[in-house]
DNA sequence: ATTATCTATAGATCTATAGATAATGC
DNA sequence: ATTATCTATAGATCTATAGATAATGC
């Protein structure tokens, strides 16, 4: 017989595991199969931990939901402007992104949301929680006079939230070759060119 | 025995089955049962006419990326400036992915392309060509003193392709709801703002 | 005693092949 | 005669369950 681990460290290895099967192969390339030989277990034992694979998903999501959150909070507590605290935002998160291409590749999987209802629920709600993010700090940057004032914060907060989704999309796609934190910083900076100054 | 057709004409049906049923569930929804079902022939009667399930894949992507140079050369071929062109190619491509969202589906599923290395390198070549295209219509842009010289039209390019890309990334991720070409003027217009005007 | 893990297996798919059948076109 | 289609089936997965086994913690 195997190792025996605590029921939560298993489950910690299990949700590691797919998250590394899925940046890897995407998420249909994930069997429990898979996942098991990965962490060392048989094919069984994963539903030992959760009862059904779309737990194991849920699971998945809650934990790079919950990680994702943490890195645009440690953003915000710098010490700097709304206008500046934009670009960390972005930049903190396309850098968790980079780190953990599993995130792109479930909020993206078309087949997992149409057999999942509250996974894509939780992604979406995820995305909209950025979204609400980037337009209050867009609409303290127009108050602190540091961006224009042509368009509204809501109206900003979905051109940005593009730019990350579409930067992260190509970085994907093309097989994760350039460095996504330094390639936001720079498309951010022609955007935000244009925009800068006050209202 | 049911109909008989001639095989290009069964080609295309099993072709745009396939299409029909990427918009509904995803690549990983598509079984060749699931296609023949929708074409009203057998299972094994598809193997008639694709070989294997790559070949499949690979007659669908041809035919969408043939279908979307067709529209950007439409666009293109209206007589308004290179400043302007930019925003019909981009309305163009964005109306056809609205039309046809399985091609955002394919672009972006990661399991297809990790098994199936000619479609990848298909899309690829096709995102390559897309990028090609803007940049040169922005180096254009440029020369008329209608678009900023500050970025090179390799980067304007870069910033124009990831809005696009993500754009529709947002649509598909948000259920289709808001209308993809309206959004697109919106954003573009938003974008192309700061930028707009002489060297 | 509890519980993490294993063996064995059911039952549902899914791709692909072999060979029979029947509709089309010369 | 050619060829589009069908029936039947092999063989590979994949999720999930049932029940046995053995390592842990009181």
């Amino acid at each position: 017989m195997g190792i025996r681990k605590s029921s939560t460290a298993r489950k910690s290895e299990i949700v590691a595991a797919t998250l590394s099967l899925v940046a890897e192969l995407g998420p249909g390339g994930v069997s429990t199969q898979a996942v098991a030989d990965r962490v060392g277990i048989t094919q069984a034992g994963v539903f030992r931990h959760f009862s059904t694979k779309q737990d194991l998903w849920l699971a998945v999501a809650e934990w790079l939901i919950t990680e994702a959150k943490k890195r645009w909070e440690e953003a915000c507590k710098t010490e700097v402007s709304a206008f500046e605290k934009i670009k960390k935002v972005i930049g903190a998160h396309l850098e968790f992104v980079q780190h953990t291409p599993a995130l792109h590749s479930l909020i993206f999987s078309r087949e997992l949301h149409a057999q999942n209802d509250l996974l894509r629920q939780a992604f979406n709600s995820m995305a909209s929680d950025f979204n609400n993010l980037l337009a209050e700090l867009s609409r303290q940057a127009q108050i602190d006079r540091n961006l224009s004032c042509v368009f509204t914060p809501q109206e900003i907060a979905s051109l940005l939230l593009t730019l990350a989704s579409g930067l992260a999309t190509r970085w994907s796609l093309g097989g994760r070759t350039f460095d996504l934190a330094t390639e936001s910083r720079r498309l951010l900076e022609i955007l935000l060119h244009g925009m800068h100054g006050a209202c």
